[in-house]
DNA sequence: CTAATTGTAACTAACACAATTACAGTTTCG
DNA sequence: CGAAACTGTAATTGTGTTAGTTACAATTAG
């Protein structure tokens, strides 16, 4: 299993914007079951994408800086994901090969345009939608 | 970067339909660049999938089962991946918290989707067309 | 002033994965 | 037959990634 940050991601925005309201680092830690320094690592992702505001300080925490409505899993997913999903083999080619010479410009068209199918794909579900899965 | 096979097995089977003809997995490996255990255990995934067939013994290899055209890249992505792309968290849920409880199966649900989405499109590409952009 | 909270650095532990070595089994061909 | 050239596969190693953890300075509420 790689890369779970998705996955914290999603489940801290959404409990997030299942409790409308202030949450601190612990009690989100809690519900995901883990640490709270993981939990402001993501936070500090999704921060710096815009979801979500944070206060500090005493009765600090975070809160969506947008409607449930107007957030995509595509933004979660484009907030967190550091590597894209596909790799591409950044080894010297062999000159004596045509096809070694060429794939990884093959192999980069590729893996963008898979990415791309799953982030429109993800663009089309709404954090709201998964909340109202919850209730 | 994660899991490369993936892209290591896009070119052998590229190599493969480009070649045409029987290759060993030193030489597949050598247009690789890696090592020829490495190409022999992606060679096994795809023969399970039935996308190659293997020659043992000397003067031994592999070649395709199928003509290029025949071949989408979705299926060597079935061949060879092990994991799903997306990471659930398998960890308890903290019994106090609804979006915890239910988190595992909305977040099963949308990486289930996620990379539905992601191998419908890669269905749509065959090996026939990377094989075209090497000539 | 004290308590609670974030931001962040530093370190550890676990895990995934490619690389490598080694060797038994199979086949070709002199 | 016997050597050479392959595959299949197990075992081990090295490296990189990532979550977990501890610690502490900075900030804020009361």
């Amino acid at each position: 299993m790689v890369n779970q940050q998705f996955a914290f991601a999603i489940h801290i925005m959404t409990a997030l914007a299942y409790s409308g309201e202030v949450m601190d680092s612990q009690m989100l830690a809690r519900s995901v079951n883990t640490n709270p320094v993981v939990v402001r690592r993501i936070l500090l992702a999704l921060r710096a994408a815009g979801l979500v505001e944070t206060i500090i300080g005493k009765h600090g925490g975070s809160r969506l800086c947008k409607p449930a409505s107007a957030i995509s899993l595509r933004d979660i997913y484009d907030a967190v994901a550091a590597q894209p999903i596909i790799s591409v083999s950044q080894r010297k080619a062999w000159r004596h090969c045509e096809v070694s010479c060429r794939m990884r410009k093959i192999m980069s068209a590729v893996a963008d345009e898979a990415e791309r199918a799953m982030r429109s794909h993800l663009k089309a579900v709404t954090l709201q939608r998964l909340v109202r899965q919850i209730r």
